[in-house]
DNA sequence: CCGGAGTACTCCGCAATGTGTAGTAGTCTT
DNA sequence: AAGACTACTACACATTGCGGAGTACTCCGG
């Protein structure tokens, strides 16, 4: 199975979400997003999505050095960050509720 | 909200169940999902996945005439079909079980 | 009898977004 | 010095849902 189409859209919910908590930078938030569940992640994606969200002003960001390596670029939610992450959260509720209803009438009285 | 990206991949699994317990033709298949809750989605995107599913070898196809207008090309679900059905609904579960996790842990103890 | 609504399907181009690959660059270990 | 791990960027690509236009059939109202 290709869990890939599956994130479309989704992809950005669970990085609001990995990010409600403390601040990250992109490769902690790839592990973050892979020690829950999302082992199929690509890395280019998470980046992507931080790149979007940042450009959609629901994230704040900066630059931190690092000694165990090169910089990092911290990503933190705003204000505008923290609607998008509590009305996309509502939405995929209901989303995920319609299809659990629909996959499971199979046997109708 | 656009829900569209929500649909990603997941169409295809909602198309498969709407058919499980009978056979059905684009325009009525639209009406079902509908129905069912999912309201926004575009007769383009049943048709094209309905073809896209066919050609996949998941559905068998016939074209019966109709009084009330056109003629209709009905989909049903063969072995290949059912068995993509109870697959992606498993993965789907899977995945939508991970995101609810996610969307939970607010309060680390 | 003609126009519009509802039914039913096809085709085409577009937009969004996740992925793979390549490249840069820093630190640390062997 | 080589290699692994960390950390990020850029680009081209594939998939897939959507909008719009077009075709065609039935039935109803004026």
């Amino acid at each position: 199975m290709d869990t890939s189409q599956l994130l479309k859209g989704v992809l950005d919910l669970a990085v609001l979400a990995v990010l409600r908590d403390a601040d990250g930078y992109g490769y902690d938030v790839l592990r973050r997003l892979r020690a829950a569940g999302l082992e199929d992640v690509a890395d280019a994606s998470v980046y992507g999505t931080l790149r979007r969200l940042f450009q959609a002003g629901a994230l704040t960001s900066y630059v931190q050095p690092s000694e165990e390596g090169p910089h990092r670029k911290y990503y933190g939610l705003n204000k505008t960050g923290r609607e998008l992450l509590e009305q996309s959260t509502k939405t995929w509720n209901h989303f995920a509720d319609t299809m659990s209803v629909l996959l499971l009438e199979k046997e109708a009285a």
